[in-house]
DNA sequence: TTCATTCTTTGATTTGGGTCAAGGTGGCAA
DNA sequence: TTGCCACCTTGACCCAAATCAAAGAATGAA
């Protein structure tokens, strides 16, 4: 379904150090921008658990996903937490021109993110158009992904949430392996059953409830409390109750 | 389906005609390029009610909004339905380099729309640097508000919903007199309470007990079914619980 | 004027998921 | 090996919003 990835530019060569999955730049690097590049950038690493930043402090830089899953989430006043983004490899941060970061951004697992200083950043993108494009591509997807979200948050029911969620991180993670999943599948969840509930828009109660559900119908088993096993990947895609199905392809 | 838009009159303007909140690209027209844009972009109205595309079929334009409300809807194959974007004067639709339309596009006011086919209008844009910056940061806006909505539709109660909506809906208008909201506030509601209850994913009869109970205690006041008074904006903000006041800078 | 249609309101009842509460599980530090 | 702590599960009960049902505007056509 999500094929955004095997559709991007293959990073075949060039950007020596930059791991393979970081294409958000790199996939655009031409050579003679390398040098350039590498004035601006840096790599950090978190640990799962850790809040890389805070909704309201200065961020100076942008950054993209190497390996690891990061989250942006909003707070209310009083506590209630939304997820509204799930980062993974790939998968692009901060906004060119902004001050302050809108969102408190939290690793779920052991991080690795490739930043870039945000004022050279700027300036580079100013001299390379591609970056840009790459930009505006990805933050379009982003747009489809959170409307998609919005769908799920909106109208779906709690069984169709938990299905959804299982659906949409199976693929993402096939997709760093550059294959869809299809039949039998596994992989590990990155989040905790709170931070499912709050992508979900749900209680981590009725998360459990819910697995537990699935698992008892047989449509997913768990080894563990985080690796899944799905037996018949198209029979969980059904409970999620997506509506379009393929599509996604610009 | 949409046979009509491929047949639409072509309007021969400059960009001296556009609308002053038709912004999308004509606030960033060179003069050089306006004898391209005229070979492009043609003007096309739509009645409230009217569907412009239907998900799934071929968009061969895109066009920014110039007068009128419209919405985007995902629909489950059940009929459940959430409204995913909702556009004011200036606000873009359709995806440079996208062949199909991926959502519902429907009119829900009288609606003037801006259009441009899409293939002279990605030339124009890999021509025209500027057009592509001002998209990213359309997108980017967009983004920001969607995750904003995801907030609304995950975690705020019925009341809060609506008290949003009315929110979101002063401001969208007030902007387009330039001015903000602020103490006594007038305005008239561009959707149906159904259209209300697909933007916030409630039922009908919830949106209309909620308008019913801010009402009773005196945080709005309606002059018929549509036309909305807010005595004291800051109170209505209040009872959305949005989190970040003003925001929205850069 | 009457009728039909579309939109809206309100009431009665049901229910899915929230809330509160109590245990279970597994990793790891001492 | 014990105890702690963070994470997860399950049960009992409750409530906000959904569902089902009916009737009240407003509009416009005949």
């Amino acid at each position: 379904m999500n094929m955004a990835l095997l559709n991007a530019p293959k990073v075949s060569t060039n950007c020596g150090d930059c791991p393979i999955r970081h294409r958000a730049v790199c996939a655009n690097c031409e050579a003679d921008e390398l040098a350039r590049l590498d004035e601006v950038k840096y790599y950090r690493s978190f640990e799962a658990g850790q809040v890389l930043v805070w909704s309201g402090d200065h961020m100076d830089f942008v950054a993209s996903v190497v390996s690891g899953v990061a989250t942006l989430t909003q707070v209310m006043e009083d506590g209630r937490t939304q997820m509204v983004g799930l980062l993974f490899p790939s998968d692009f941060v901060g906004r060119p021109g902004r001050e302050t970061a809108p969102y408190n951004v939290i690793a779920t697992t052991d991080l690795l993110m490739c930043c870039f200083r945000k004022k050279p950043f700027e300036d580079l993108m100013a001299r390379t158009p591609h970056i840009g494009e790459r930009l505006l591509e990805m933050t379009l997807d982003e747009l489809d992904a959170a409307r998609e979200w919005m769908l799920l948050l909106g109208r779906k029911t709690a069984r169709e949430k938990i299905a959804s969620l299982l659906v949409i991180i199976a693929q993402r993670d096939a997709s760093l392996h550059l294959r869809a999943p299809k039949g039998r599948v596994a992989f590990d969840l990155p989040l905790t059953r709170e931070a499912m509930a709050d992508y979900l828009g749900l209680t981590l109660e009725t998360v459990s409830r819910q697995v537990s559900a699935l698992k008892r119908d047989g449509l997913v088993s768990l080894e563990g409390k985080r690796h899944v096993v799905v037996p018949d990947f198209d029979r969980l895609k059904e409970e999620a109750g997506d509506d379009t199905d393929g599509g996604m392809l610009s």
